[in-house]
DNA sequence: TACATTACTGACCGGTTAGTCAGTTAGCAG
DNA sequence: CTGCTAACTGACTAACCGGTCAGTAATGTA
């Protein structure tokens, strides 16, 4: 393929064709993802993502191979810095583990799970089984890192004596779930004409599950023994 | 589950092939309730549900209009009688909050969480914002309803001084959260050909859980006084 | 002007599926 | 047996949608 005239191989969008070109990308991102949100990934039509984006169909197809690859660029789009901003997190910081708990999950509600963002979990949750190649990539991609990393924070706990002897895997999911359970009923009952009276904020119910989480994970000596599994 | 002699308002079907138009609909409804579990409900054809149910497409739709009135008798059909079960438990219940609040999760999990009365709730996750008549009866047939009953525990227990004072529906969330989380995680992710490595089962989650969360919860007093769970 | 390249278009193709309906079969009465 | 009816069938229709590609328009070059 010839590169046009070999004058300038410097990339500078010159004309406002070749800006849009390079912003195409984004505005197909962007559009897919509110419209996956909303619609879900197979109930979404290829057509309508590019006519959000100001664009025919077949252009959408210049960009992006096809819908499942045009889903996983959403993907990785919307999550794929953030793991690795939680990861350079860990490496940094300096106080307690319990804090940076806290930290983590705050600024995930606050940046992912009060954003379109958060309706990805969602989709995923809908579809996976009708598409085990996206599972398998959001698992890979998204699940598996987001999960590493908070069981190493819990470990690094354990390991310091700051959090009690627990298995950092179970309890990463006994952290995780009330707020994904939030998220999740959110983009789907809570989006639906669906009057809940909220009779709590889900800040509310995210300061409590720290509160309580944390009560039951700190490492106080002496404290009662906790009541057993069932009969 | 052949009811045929029950009837009596009503000529008893005599022959074979009566009480097969009789139990139709239940092994319609049946097959799509599996079906839809499985598969959701934009994405499972009703081609497949009446072979499931061993019948062919067009009888299908002798006995229900359309698919989506199909989808409705599904949901309403597994989840009619199951609501008032749990609210009789806590009217003869004895012993603590702690000890009830247990039983029920427990209980919930083992007879719900991964059965396919389970999966109604991942289907309503992913079709609530189409069918938001579906949702709204979901919502206030349910939902509300088994919020309301997990509240009351907790008030009780807070108001016996067993509990700390917390807010009984943000608690409600908190103890429901990783719950759910796993039964959606269970019908989706955990469902489709993912080879997620178990790290930890269900059930150690929901043990740690119930332990984390009872750290938390329960009202321990600053002096080490014995707790009253048991030994 | 003429020509080349790049960005884009939208009609079209192939495959899928909800829903229909003319026709077939099973059971039964006379 | 003959005919009647209820239960059932599956080929068919109409609509939908992911993906393609021959063609068009905009821009640059000379």
């Amino acid at each position: 393929m010839p590169r046009a005239s070999a004058k300038t191989d410097s990339p500078a969008p010159s004309s406002a064709r070749q800006r849009r070109k390079e912003a195409r990308p984004q505005e197909l991102l962007e559009a897919a993802l509110s419209l996956f949100v909303e619609k879900g990934f197979a109930a979404t039509r290829s057509e309508e993502v590019a006519a959000k984006a100001g664009v025919s169909k077949g252009t959408l197809y210049l960009y992006f191979p096809s819908k499942e690859e045009l889903f996983k660029a959403v993907v990785r789009e919307a999550l794929g810095s953030k793991i690795a901003e939680g990861n350079s997190e860990l490496a940094k910081h300096q106080g307690s583990m319990a804090e940076l708990l806290t930290w983590m999950l705050w600024t995930w509600w606050e940046r992912l799970g009060l954003t379109p963002a958060g309706g990805i979990h969602k989709i995923m949750m809908s579809e996976a089984r009708n598409f085990p190649e996206l599972a398998a990539f959001y698992n890979d991609e998204v699940i598996d890192p987001s999960c590493a990393l908070l069981a190493e924070v819990v470990r690094r706990g354990v390991a310091s004596g700051e959090f009690r002897e627990v298995d950092p895997d179970a309890a990463v999911m006994v952290l995780i779930g009330p707020m994904l359970h939030l998220v999740l009923h959110e983009h789907s009952i809570g989006a639906a004409g669906v009057t809940h009276d909220h009779k709590c904020t889900p800040e509310q119910v995210l300061s409590l599950q720290l509160e309580l989480m944390f009560e039951g994970l700190l490492n106080r000596p002496r404290h009662p023994a906790p009541p057993r599994s069932p009969a």
